[in-house]
DNA sequence: GGGGGCTATGGGGGG
DNA sequence: CATAGCCCCC
């Protein structure tokens, strides 16, 4: 039996080590920004482990599949390989796992279909073309989210009808039958045998609350121990699932939730600030932690956040406070137009990294909205700065790479209507939208999903023709899936569609900018395909299409791998919520857009801005520096926005550069950003794709390598792995998955690796 | 009935 | 500024 180890309580500070070793029972950690959230976390699963909870009992819920993979890291660094038995993950991740297993008993298949946000919009706006309603009216986005936020507070379409604050609100906004189209959505999502986001929650809560066969019970004992993070962005929702796993008789109530409440900054996804003001009013003896320590920042940053976040009302209280030294003041950047912003922006981050000696990736740029990514592009590429660019338009809303994607859907689910509408006539085969049409007619008369009504139905000589070859096509997709592996499909599928071909025979820079897209998109089958390394227990062994497509349609651009290149990291504020930077810049500070005009009407959404602001502030280390522009293109239209109200509430102390905030400008204005540069988008997206996962130095020229059958790896032997380099087998169990210790990792050298699926070259026999 | 080009409209944050 | 819907032509 190994020592255990409790040294990791030493690097604690006295309320962290509180909340790290208080195991049993209820707890809630208060986290400020920088107080040590993170290490509380982890150290308390590793406390878990070493007092000896097994680690399957554990479940870990994050909101970035990134902070749940670096938990378990940080985890592992402490306890060991054990680490990975530990439930970590998103609530969309964890659940939809869980519902791959259980899904039939709440009359789902089990290789379900997940419907994006856009797929979702499509099946709404079909909805309201059948009903005859005005689409411009029936919006889309609005009618969905009105529906997601129904599903969010668990009001079916059957208790919608009943709510009169519900129905009022939408006869006031001329939407009266809102409740109808939420209905048949429902319907229709269900005959996809598809779920969206919202169902990944709502299904799961379904399932332990219909309780079918005790499989509430089974979860119930599986997961004893509960820890959420970001609890301030949990729904209602998602509330009521977690009081499902943890509140029945005879409970420990094991659930220790984390979070800040001054850090809420998703109520227009459902996340209500209440759930953590209730918490120890739904359970007894609540153990309650505050962290108020930020070791993150230098004490002018700390006292301007702590400003600016107490103009906001309602809170949790708590003083967060540092002892680090004061540091540099907060400086400000005013500019004429946003084209000059980019530049002056620019111009700093060369200056701070001659100055300071910082490398590209200790600096941050963040912004209100993804659209202003493009003058901060322009002009780090300019200076050649490198640059990284997270969010916007994800890799996988991409027209080509979803008309692939579609294809794969569709023979991962027949029923996939949203797969079908896309590629009926995709590529071209002369299938018009009155055919089109009138098969979405007969699948709503008939209640049948239009693969069925296209197998059944009896057409004129040539939409025959076109229908039959398509679906000719499309059983040798399946046939193929049930033979061989997801990659070999996909590579299939996109040679026999045409879609290669096609997309080849566009020599245009978009077209080859989608072609290398698709590729791309083959790549990451590939690798899918290909990966060897086991990381976590359930199912990984499997490499289907369906499988394949649960992994993608849950991951984010942040949670893709980062190769470990030195660049500057641009990102939505939002999307920087957990990170941390030596230094920051915040740019776009302007009344409308940050705060957003959107939230201007409303008192408590403009509360949420500030927390937004207070979030962007709080990432900075060192040095913070923020701008805004008297003049920018909006909406293809230049507008004068007034500085935010946001800068007025820091004051003076704690700014380098007392600037005179109001209608300063002279008429001057500088040269709008016009286009000028190709394609931006395309570059700075492209940087992220680039699948190199490991450092240069730990591979080997493939032409040197060659590959050791999988039966004849045995324990004891040195072999060369393609990625990882030389390691020696530790261990091989049951079902043939090596531990094998990488000498060149740094980070976790103990990987598992499918030997089914293993690179392995054997050096040397035995030692 | 289907395909291609043009006009009009909307435009936040994300799993 | 990008996409969707519409209109016109084949």
């Amino acid at each position: 039996m190994q020592e255990v180890s409790f040294s990791y309580l030493d690097e604690l500070n006295d309320v962290q080590r509180q909340a790290v070793t208080c195991l049993e029972g209820p707890v809630m950690v208060i986290a400020g920004p920088g107080s040590g959230k993170t290490r509380v976390l982890t150290y308390r699963i590793a406390h878990l482990i070493n007092s000896g909870v097994a680690p399957w009992n554990i479940l870990t819920l994050t909101f970035t599949n990134k902070a749940a993979k670096e938990m378990k890291s940080r985890i592992e660094k402490v306890v060991g390989s054990k680490a990975n038995k530990v439930w970590a993950g998103t609530f969309h991740s964890i659940f939809a796992r869980i519902l791959r297993v259980e899904a039939h008993r709440i009359d789902y298949p089990n290789d379900f279909t997940i419907y994006d946000t856009d797929d979702s919009k499509s099946v709404i706006k079909e909805i309201v073309k059948t009903m005859s309603l005005d689409p411009k009216v029936y919006n889309p986005s609005a009618i969905l989210s009105r529906i997601s936020s129904a599903k969010s507070n668990l009001i079916t379409p059957k208790n919608y009808v009943k709510n009169e604050d519900l129905m009022n609100y939408d006869k006031m906004n001329r939407r009266p039958m809102t409740h109808l189209i939420y209905d048949k959505y429902v319907a229709k999502c269900m005959r996809a045998g598809a779920m969206d986001f919202d169902d990944l929650l709502l299904q799961m809560f379904r399932l332990l609350y219909q309780n079918p066969d005790n499989v509430k019970q089974k979860y119930q004992a599986q997961f004893q121990y509960l820890l959420v993070d970001e609890f301030q962005d949990t729904n209602f929702l998602q509330y009521e699932i977690l009081k499902q796993f943890v509140s029945y008789e005879g409970s420990d109530n094991n659930i220790c939730i984390v979070g800040d409440d001054a850090q809420s900054i998703y109520s227009f996804r459902g996340a209500t600030i209440e759930n953590i003001l209730q918490f120890e009013n739904d359970f007894s003896n609540v153990n309650t932690f505050k962290l108020e320590q930020n070791y993150r920042s230098t004490s002018y940053i700390v006292n301007a956040a702590n400003e600016v976040i107490n103009y906001n009302k309602k809170q949790i209280d708590k003083k967060i406070w540092t002892d680090k030294q004061e540091g540099q003041k907060i400086k400000i950047i005013k500019t004429m137009s946003d084209n000059e912003e980019g530049r002056r922006v620019a111009d700093t981050i060369i200056e701070q990294k001659n100055r300071f000696n910082l490398r590209n990736q200790d600096i941050a740029i963040l912004y209100r909205t993804n659209a202003q990514s493009r003058v901060f592009e322009e002009h780090l590429r300019r200076f050649n700065i490198a640059y990284r660019i997270y969010g916007g338009l994800s890799f996988y809303q991409r027209k080509e790479v979803k008309d692939l994607l579609a294809y794969i859907r569709l023979t991962a689910n027949p029923k996939d209507d949203e797969a079908f509408k896309r590629i009926i006539n995709y590529p071209k085969r002369g299938l018009g939208n009155t055919t089109v049409s009138k098969l979405i007619q007969i699948a709503e008369e008939n209640e049948m999903s239009l693969m069925e009504v296209v197998l059944q139905i009896e057409l004129k000589a040539r939409p025959k023709k076109i229908i039959g070859d398509f679906v000719a096509m499309m059983k040798s997709f399946t046939n193929k899936a049930a033979q061989t592996n997801a990659y070999d499909v996909a590579i299939y599928i996109a040679q026999k569609t045409g879609i290669t071909g096609l997309l080849k025979s566009d020599t245009s820079a978009e077209g080859i900018g989608r072609l290398e897209n698709v590729n791309a998109l083959l790549d990451s089958i590939k690798e899918f395909v290909e990966n060897d390394e086991l990381e976590d227990d359930e199912e990984v062994m499997d490499k289907s299409l369906s499988r394949f497509l649960q992994t993608i349609t849950l991951m984010t651009d942040q949670d893709k791998e980062s190769d470990n290149t030195d660049v500057v990291t641009l990102m939505s504020t939002h999307a920087a919520k957990g990170l941390e930077f030596k230094s920051v810049f915040v740019v776009g500070l302007e009344e409308n857009l940050f705060p957003s005009f959107m939230s201007l009407s409303s008192p408590h959404q403009i509360e949420e801005e500030r927390r937004l602001f207070y979030v962007a502030l709080t990432r900075a280390e060192m040095y913070l520096t923020l701008s805004y522009a008297n003049s920018r293109y909006q909406f293809g239209q230049m507008r004068f926005n007034d500085p935010s109200r946001f800068l007025e509430e820091i004051s003076e102390e704690n700014i380098d550069n007392i600037t005179i905030l109001r209608n300063s400008g002279s008429g001057m204005s500088s040269k709008p950003s016009g286009g000028g540069f190709g394609q931006p988008k395309i570059l700075g997206n492209f940087k992220r794709l680039e699948p190199s996962k490991v450092n240069q130095a730990l591979q080997m020229d493939p032409k040197d390598f060659k590959q050791s059958p999988a039966a004849s790896i045995k324990e004891g032997m040195t072999v060369m792995h393609l990625k990882f380099g030389l390691g020696k087998v530790k261990s091989v169990d049951a079902r043939r998955v090596a531990t094998i210790h990488f000498s060149d990792i740094r980070d976790n050298p103990d990987k598992r690796i499918m030997l089914q699926y293993a690179k392995l070259q054997i050096i040397e026999e035995d030692d």
